[in-house]
Order: C-alpha cells, then structure tokens, then sequence
DNA sequence: TATGAATGAGATTTCATTCAT
DNA sequence: CATGAATGAAATCTCATTCAT
C-alpha cells in the first residue's frame, strides 16, 4: 500500500530534477548521487550508465505524461471535447508535475542517444482526435500532422513564456485562449460572411 | 567581391554544426578543430574558451536571422501583410540556413551560460506587429505576448516536423496553411453568424 | 559415496573456471557468484577475501596434482619408470583434469600474492626422480635442476600446442615421443659409434 | 640520428616494466604515468586505452625478438647451425632484453584480448629450420610442431628457471646442454648399438 | 598566428567488501 | 548460513585549456 521509496526512486527523482535544472550532459553523477543521499556506486547497481538512467528517467515520464492525458480525456465523446480535454491536460501536467512536464517536452533529450520509436505516444493521440473530427466532417480536412505540429507547438510555447513569466494573462485565461486559437484553426469554414 | 574563408570562419562554421547535431557540452574542441581544419590550439588564438565561441555562434546567428526578417518585412505595409512575411521569413530562413535556424530556435543555446539580453529580437518584432494590428483595430485585443507565445510555436514546430518528414504536405502548402490559421488566430471575431 | 555439491564447492569450481579463462585479477566476485549461482555476498561466509579463495582454488589443484602423480608413480621401480610415469601422469592429468592442470602450470598464481613454499611438490619430485637414475648410473651427470627445467618444459610446451590444435599427431603418439626425448636427453653417451 | 627521447618511448618502456612486474590488470594507468614521469592524461593522447598501450608493447617487443633471432642466425648454413644459432639467439636475446623477452615469452599477454594472428613468428622460424633440416636427412622424421614445442619448451622453462635462481650451472654451460639436448633430441637415430 | 603535445582537474565506471535483514 | 543492496576507494578515461616551439 504505501510506497517504500526506495533508494531507486530516490535516484530517479534527483535524475529527474537535475536534469530538468542542468541538461543531462551538465549533470554529473556525483550531482545526482549527493541529490539523492546515495553513493556514487549505487547508481550503477540500477542502471548501467549514466546514459540509460537518464533514458529512463525519460521513458518513465513520458509513461507519466500519457497516462495523465488518457485519464483527462476519459469522460469526452466528441471530438471538440476531445480537443478540449487534450490542450487542458497538457496545461495541467504542466502545471502540477512541472519537472516531468519539462523533461518530456524540453529539448533536453536531444541529448540522449536513441529515443525510443513510440516516443511521441501524445502527439499520436493528438493526431488520432484531429482525425476523427475530420472524419465527423467537425473539423476541416487539414493534414493531421501539419494540425497537430500547429496545436501543439500553440500549447508547448505558450507554456514556455507561462513559466518564464512572460505572460501576464491568468493560467485559465491562458487555456481557454490557447483552446479558442486551436478550435478556431480546425473549425470548418463554413460562415456565410467569410 | 568573394568571401575569403579565413581559419576563424571555418571555426565557426564546423562549431555551427557541430554544435547543431550534438549539443555544445556533447561537442569537444578536438572534434571542432578536426572538422574545421585546424589545430585546437588555435581555437584559442580566436576565442577565449568554448563558451565564448558558443556565445559569438549563437550571437551571429541571431544577428543573420534578425537581418534576414528586417529584409522580408520591407515591403509590408499592413499588420497582415507583415505577420504574412514574418511567417513566410521564418519558413524561409529555416528552408536556406537550416543550420543556423536551427541553432537559433533548437534548445541548445539552453545550455549557454548567460544569454545576451536582446536575444528575442524576432519575438520582439512580433510583439511589435501584433500591437500595431490591434491599434489599428484588425488584430483581436488578445495579450500580445500570448497570442506571440502562439504564432511562434505554431511556426517553429511545424518546421520541426517538416525538417522530420512527418508533414507530408508541400512546403508551399505549409506556409500557407500556417499564415492562415495564424490570422485565424488573430481575426476580430466580429461575424454575424458566430 | 556421492559428492554432494555444496555451495563452497560451487565456489570452488567456478572460480576455477573462470580464473582459468580470465585471471585471477580479470574475474570479478560477480563473475563468480553468478556462475556458482550464489550471491557475492556468500563468498565471504566461505573465504575472507578473493584472494584467500585464489589461494584455496591453486592450493587444492595443485594436492590434486600431486596426489594424481603419486599414485601413476606407485607402480614404478627403475628409474626409467618413473620418468615415465611422471611424464605419462602429467599428460594424463592435463586431459582428464584439464582446468586444474591449466591453472597449476599456467602463469596465472603470478598473480597470487605469496605462494606457498612448497608450490613445486611435482618439481622436487622429478628432480628426485633424476637424481636416483643419476646415482644408479642410468642417468649422465647434468645438473638436475637444470634436466628438470628441460623436461618440465617439453612435456608442458607439448600439452599446450596441443590443447590449441597445433599439434596433428595422437595424444598417444605425442606421448611416446615425448618420452622418448626425455630419455635421449637423460641417456648416458656410452655408445660405441659416437 | 639520435633518438629524441619522446615520452612515448617513455611510456613505452615503463609500460613494459610495470606490466613485467606486475601483470598488465596489475598495473594502473597511474602507476604507469608515474614512472614515465608523465601526467595520466598524456597516455591517452597516444593510445585509446591501456588495453591498447598493452598491445603496443607486446607488439614492439615481439617484432624486436624476431629481428634480433634473424641477425642471429643470418650466418648459419646447415640446420644444426641454424638450430644452434636459434637456440643461442633466444638465451642471449633473454639475458640482454630481459624485460622484452619475459613480457613476449611470459604468461602476461594472455590478459590481452587477442593476440595478432602471426604472434608466433619465432616459432615458425623454428618449424622452418626442423622441415629444413628433414628434408636433408639430417634431423628424423618426427612432425615439425611437436618437435618445435619440445624444443621452444626446453629453452623458455630453462631460462625461466635461471633467472630464478633455482639452476647452479654457468650461462654457458646451460647453453650448451640445451644445445646439446635439442639435437640429440632431432637426431637421427642411426646408430647400430640401438 | 598556428601548432599539437602535454596537462590536470574532474567525470564516469568498476568492484571487493560490508552489513542489515 | 545466505542474501543483495549499498558503499567508497580507486581505476579508467575525457577534455578544455596551456605553452613551448
């Protein structure tokens, strides 16, 4: 029942925030050992190298971030919802687990050797909603891919300068912004006036 | 009339790239002085340290892009025609100086120490026009720096995706579906039917 | 009547086997507990350190050895005999017991800190072995130590050329002939035609 | 003309005496460095790894064996000379190159990964003198390989055992016995009495 | 300016040994 | 007796920077 927070996750935690704050490069191992109270040694009695913590690390996250995003988009049935709930749960991984958010989305596993081949799990579920809108005659007949790069880098850099302080607007001001501008990309043009 | 490719040129130019593909902490100097030509001593005959060539890589970079936007937006007149060829400039500067482009937007100046203050001159210039769009009452009251925030991430993920084959759309195609939908994005909401 | 394996002798014959293929300073206490299919951790109820367990693992081999000759021996009574005895067991305790004989000849207890005194049991034997011929007459007067390093040198020279297919001739024939030189090179010169 | 002490050579030769001592896992990059009076870093600016520098020395000092053994024998005609000669040519080779011709002859070099293919050069020459000398009926018809390591066996296990003390007759002495011994052992057994 | 060998500080990794369970 | 996670000292290796030429 309760989580005996073994010296592994201890590990990964440190991994996780030092690697947020530092790039995986910039973070040495006795960074990360001192972080989590362990020894150097110990690192390598659960991963082989630095690299394939730092994978890990990475992998678990992303695991994270999915789940998280299935959870939110549980209760939607048409594909606005969807859409909706989607952009809305970025927001909110972002904001309550703003670390693995980062790591997830920030540049910083550029510096990891291979990613794993099924690593944009969201942006398929992205592209997957955009097509059943499409296919509901909901959304215009835009190439998915091109609507999912346009919808997600809206969502990734408004967080950015959100976290930076270069938005003055209200988080939830900011979301129902940010779910207007995607709406407003993939509605169909249907309007007289236009 | 030519361009004299002198040793401190190649220096930057195997920096840029190299720098591009693995990161700055990822790239040794050795490796820089063996694509450049040049011995690693000399690097330091042209640059404090490591960093310092980073800084003036990225600083040259930026400066080129500045450059290049200021040439593209010459000519516009409206709000719309600028935020057009503001698009159209990112697209096309990532399209012919991929390298630098990618320097410039890519997470690795991340890992440079201290960035120089001015360094979104292109997010300033965006702000820019956005603000006189709205004075001039054709962009939507949204705050300048979301509705920046936006644009910019609608514009540089969509390149991101493009550069990885994942749009299988024309390039004209893109640029064109991006400007709209960034206008989409901007329009007075002022019709009748909505 | 049966050998019950325990785990110590689990130990034992890993560790043989292992400091055979990769020294002793090349076998880490991983290696070993997980070839004996123990944990590292039981080493140390059975030896104090890795290098008492290199110790027990020549000291046992090399009693082996020395009783395994004995016994070839017991049935001898010239001179001549014996040393042919001596040179048949050697042989045939490199084919039966090819690990134990390639750790006790092999140059790997250089890397044992202090070997016992008397590591060379087989050594003095042979040199007994020569000096009773010499004292019979049946052996020429070279010194013995020396007769030993030469006869030591040929039978040990011999296995391992054929332990690594250099040699294309039968064991038994290998065998003979290696008698044969031994004895050429013991015999005393009195031959009329020289 | 002269030889420019580089401290490759440097590390070269306290390569060679270290791993003579104590074995090449026993000897640390530091300890190496040490004595060539070079910093730790510097091995590195010449060999990739000490597995390597290992190999280096093995190398040169086996080519050097091998270029000594032909000068040797460079003067000799009929086979028993040439066989003379090499026997000759290893004792000297051992007593003017001590360190080279243990770490070439010694067990060390099987902590090499793997060795070249044509490590054993001398042993070949040996073969070559032994068919020779069959072919002119001058030595028996015993198979080449088999006699080689007879012969090779007698050499390295005297020279073994002089250096250790455990052998009470002159160099000269036991250069001559050897001799002696390897021919009577090529003989030809031709004489009437047997 | 240019070179490239050398440096040394520090990063990663290894591994025999210990210890709480 | 047995375990295996943890340790920490030491080993290997890296790399930005210096310096004599």
């Amino acid at each position: 029942m309760s989580k005996p927070i073994t010296k592994k996750d201890e590990l990964l935690n440190a991994a996780l925030a030092l690697f947020m704050k530092q790039g995986i490069k910039g973070t040495t191992t006795r960074d990360i050992a001192l972080r989590a109270g362990i020894s150097e040694g110990t690192i390598y009695r659960h991963f082989a190298s630095k690299e394939e913590l730092a994978q890990e690390v990475f992998r678990q996250n992303l695991e994270l971030f999915w789940r998280f995003l299935r959870r939110e988009l549980r209760n939607s049935s048409t594909p606005e919802d969807m859409l909706e709930a989607f952009i809305r749960g970025v927001f909110e991984f972002a904001r309550k687990h703003h670390r693995r958010y980062s790591f997830v989305f920030s540049a910083h596993h550029t510096e990891l050797r291979r990613l794993s081949r099924n690593k944009m799990k969201p942006k398929q579920m992205l592209a997957k909603i955009l097509r059943l809108g499409q296919a509901q005659g909901r959304f215009r007949p835009i190439d998915t891919n091109l609507a999912a790069a346009m919808i997600l880098g809206m969502i990734t850099q408004t967080i950015f300068y959100m976290r930076n302080g270069l938005i003055k607007v209200s988080y939830d001001e900011v979301v129902a912004e940010v779910t207007r501008s995607c709406l407003s990309v993939m509605r169909t043009e249907t309007l007289a006036g236009q």
